[in-house]
DNA sequence: AAAACGAAGGAAAACGTTTTCCTAAACTGG
DNA sequence: CCAGTTTAGGAAAACGTTTTCCTTCGTTTT
């Protein structure tokens, strides 16, 4: 058995073997035509499989000034729903020859910047934002060549970039007729900071649907709390919900972490008068694992799709907006 | 606003700035001592402040023959353990200037290879495998110079390789211990496929415990239906124990996701006489959905750090093993 | 004062590709 | 049979680094 280096071959040895010029196997690969006989081809493609060759990504890269990677940026993995993206992205990517580089900026600017930084740096070939936040180098970023695709959270910087995701104010009004039309009427929102635009514009849409309705949420039913995140927020601010001692029968939350946090403040006070609630995401654990939350489902396992589209596109401002679907889940008042 | 590519300046943009030649700015990015005097120092961080400078990943990459890349191939990203895993690993990676590439074999030999095969060409300083699967390439692998280093599931291949992880023997013991202590009699076991060692082993562990205390759990009561993955596994094992009649107080799976596949198995039968349950993985989610199951808390926040370890190591063989703890979750019957 | 040494820094090679520019042969249409 | 075109393929440049040699000083040691 044989020790030997990482990358054993290189196009050279692939010539030698095959007896042609390291242009020509470099054609061959790529398969440009008009360049090779079949002969030809079929002798590189015999030495490329004996020496298990394969393109090394450096010389590649920095030939053509670019890499196959594509820097996902999410602003928090612990997140099921981010998680689910990735997967999804990274499936789509690798389709298409693509890499995904996950990182992680737990919503914070200078964790952000210095993952551009160095993304660019890698000379990446797109980059992901799965929540954005405002930052200096995404600002800057504005007039690089890089495509940069905005998922969620449309571009913070004010500038319209590339954006993927579901009609947010328009999924408000129809949770907010969702509610009417299921008898609701007393409900409470709780909502994460509206820094993000899904979050503002699901926030818009939910009051404005209930005021449309002559229902409006008083003033003291809309919650944000600050917490470290949704979960927490969530729990507190049901905690606050609690106290007034009101009780409710509905429960918004403008993510399921956050209508997870707030069931969580019921469980503990003792499952008293715990109202029904709907959330946003319906990651795919929904269903096992709160399968009392109702919730607008996103179509996560669409979105890798939808990011290679954008990604593909000239287009800087291409708009993809994927359908939502409100998840009625059966609610059991417990005792 | 002028209008520049993605990666602006290179190095030698810097030396011009700087007066100096390209080897001086090498070596002041590197900090190689005794090389330039303290004056040169400070004219070429000047330079690469204002331009922005920052080192071409390629440049560097095709030179040393490695890069800065850290592939992480987790068998499934559905499952929130494998995604605190690689969050925890992200983070430790990035502290030492590496940078983690996120890939789901879905646990299917053929996809690994190709994973791994990538990986290679990409010059991937080491490989983490979370949950390995025997395949042709990762044999191949044994005798290359890339670090590989096996998470939770050892080398599938039958040689010794660097391991993280918990005692899973052990581990599956202490549950058994538990369980007999807590005055349980009649336990179920749904695990995995054992093509897994960590699976192999816990089920070793729980059922020599049952055994030891002179309470074996019966064959019949030990399930492990073939499924598509661990929630459905749980579901199944869960139905068939339903439909045996027989009274059960604990059930066992081998990971949180068996036990919410069965948790809702006995829900959607209407409650009866639901056991208790205890898995393993503790992601940090169950302290808010699954507040009534107890597990085994595999720390995988610490996983991150030794995944550093054990690639910075030069030894190939080097197990870590970290500290599992039982988690024991009140538990409320009902009616 | 000569010898030795360390510090500072430059020139150039090498890493593995892709791609432009050539050239030569083999076809085509007239 | 000739001019033109297509096909096949090679030579070499370029991409951005790091690093190995050098060379030149200035400083120490004998």
């Amino acid at each position: 058995m044989t020790k030997r280096t990482a990358q054993s071959s290189s196009i050279k040895d692939v010539a030698a073997l095959a007896g042609v010029s390291i242009a020509t196997v470099s054609r061959v690969v790529n398969g440009v035509a008009n360049k090779a006989s079949a002969d030809t081809v079929q002798r590189v493609r015999k030495a490329i499989a004996t020496l298990e060759y394969r393109t090394t990504s450096a010389g590649r890269d920095l030939r053509q000034r670019t890499s196959r990677l594509v820097a996902v940026l999410a602003a928090n993995l612990a997140n099921p729903a981010m998680a689910a993206i990735a997967a999804s992205a990274e499936t789509a990517l690798r389709g298409r020859g693509l890499v995904m580089v996950l990182c992680d900026t737990h919503d914070q600017p200078d964790l952000q910047d210095e993952y551009l930084r160095e993304m660019l740096a890698q000379q990446a070939r797109a980059i992901v934002l799965l929540g954005a936040v405002e930052s200096p180098t995404l600002r800057r970023l504005q007039n690089s060549t890089t495509p940069i695709v905005f998922v969620n959270r449309r571009n913070p910087t004010g500038h319209v970039g590339s954006f993927i995701g579901i009609d947010n104010r328009r999924a408000g009004e129809d949770v907010a007729q969702w509610a009417i039309g299921r008898g609701f009427h007393k409900a409470a929102l709780i909502h994460a900071p509206t820094t993000s635009s899904a979050t503002r514009e699901r926030v818009v849409g939910i009051l404005a649907g209930f005021a449309a309705a002559g229902a409006p949420i008083p003033d003291h039913f809309v919650l944000s709390p600050n917490a470290g995140d949704h979960l927490n927020l969530g729990l507190q601010a049901a905690q606050q919900l609690i106290d007034m001692g009101e009780a409710l029968d509905l429960v918004i939350g403008t993510s399921d972490l956050i209508a997870f946090g707030a069931a969580r403040a019921w469980r503990e006070a003792g499952f008293l008068a715990l109202p029904r609630m709907i959330g946003f995401d319906d990651s795919p654990m929904n269903e096992w694992l709160a399968s009392e939350l109702s919730s607008v489902r996103i179509p996560y396992d669409a979105f890798g799709a939808a990011i290679v589209e954008a990604i593909s596109t000239a287009d800087a401002t291409s708009q993809i907006v994927l359908h939502h679907r409100i998840v009625e889940r059966p609610w059991q008042q417990r005792i």
